[in-house]
DNA sequence: CTCCATAAGGAACCTTGAGTTCCCTAACCT
DNA sequence: AGGTTAGGGAACTCAAGGTTCCTTATGGAG
């Protein structure tokens, strides 16, 4: 397991919010603000993007629209920020594990665990996902780059010889399955593109 | 203009006259469900995808929705179907240059021609994209493993030792290029997958 | 050539959901 | 305690998908 902190993603937030049971504490501020987006975030999660409307979020949340537009301008700023706060914690943890191939299968773990953490919100179109596993792509070219600097150093590669196409390979291979694929992508999978497609053309590079 | 064959959607051809004075040509049958197709194409290219409204496909097609709906059942079969229409003709040309080094780019080639017909409608959000996206990388594969196969038979490669992800790898690397890139994929980008990065993995497999 | 079933055109209508407005009142601050 | 701020709630506008219904042009059958 890469990521350190685990969010609840995939439960529903544990907050105690029952528009019901609260017959005089009326929320405001930064209190409210966050009971939003965690009701924003249990929306995506139970209905899907597409079909998150704000009277859905308002009434999970106990609040009312006028307190949504208060604070985010649409219905897609909305969404974004309740996604960012769940999402961006998974990012950049910058792992070494003292070998390229460690480096490389952990920068490629990360990127699916963080997929993984997306996936959670329904999401035929793409819409959404497009956006989450660009951001997950994005970071992962950037680990690569370092993990292969450190491989250098080391003197494991010849990191500065190798084509930018291989380094950016082995993300681009896992981003196109999860963006592809239907099912989850296995562990397998990550060290399959390790071992078989991308070690081996670091390995015997002539010159 | 962006579309290939422009029709005269905006000025019809055979009489504009004034629906209230005389209306003297009504389409009907194959006739107007090409038209109607069409103005949904020039629709897509004018507005975007999440624009497009079937309100504006009626009048640019010069007829009502009743039309539209007797035909198709919601929005989205509507403009998939615009799509298809003008997408699909550039799909499988099963091509066999005689070589794997010309097949696959050959391959490569055709996703991209396909994807870049398909940047013609501008759509942001990446719901469309996606989709052309995930048809053409579908293609893809299956000429890939045709192509991997005809080099099996010309003893070119021990196209059966082959890992499957590195099958896939060259169509991968396209498609999450096309994904994440803002830049159209060049030429350039294309040999460098096959040359540097797909071609040594076929080469020397150790048994 | 005439008649008729079919389907086109058009417009009214329903529903949903985004975004707005307004009023009343709870909460917090001084 | 009193005033300012912001939340709750409801009514509202507007756009768009989708439906219905009526009138009438079209093209084929007799």
């Amino acid at each position: 397991m890469v990521a350190g902190n685990d969010l609840p993603a995939a439960a529903p937030t544990a907050g105690a919010r029952d528009a019901r049971s609260r017959p005089s504490t009326r929320r405001r501020g930064a209190v409210l603000e966050q009971a939003i987006l965690d009701a924003a975030w249990d929306e995506l999660a139970a209905v899907g993007y597409a079909q998150v409307t704000m009277a859905g979020v308002a009434v999970r949340a106990g609040t009312s629209k006028a307190a949504l537009y208060r604070r985010w301008p649409n219905r897609t700023e909305l969404l974004a920020a309740a996604i960012d706060r769940r999402i961006v914690p998974l990012a950049a943890q910058p792992v070494s594990t003292g070998s390229l191939r460690g480096d490389v299968i952990a920068v490629l773990h990360a990127m699916n665990h963080r997929c993984r953490a997306a996936k959670i919100v329904p999401d035929p179109g793409g819409e959404l996902a497009a956006y989450l596993l660009r951001q997950a792509a994005a970071a992962g070219f950037e680990q690569m780059s370092l993990a292969l600097s450190r491989a250098g150093q080391r003197g494991e590669t010849a990191a500065a010889s190798l084509s930018t196409q291989i380094a950016r390979m082995p993300v681009n291979v896992l981003h196109s399955e999860l963006c592809l694929g239907t099912t989850p992508v296995t562990d397998r999978l990550i060290t399959e593109i390790v071992d078989d497609v991308f070690l081996p053309l670091t390995a015997n590079r002539p010159t």
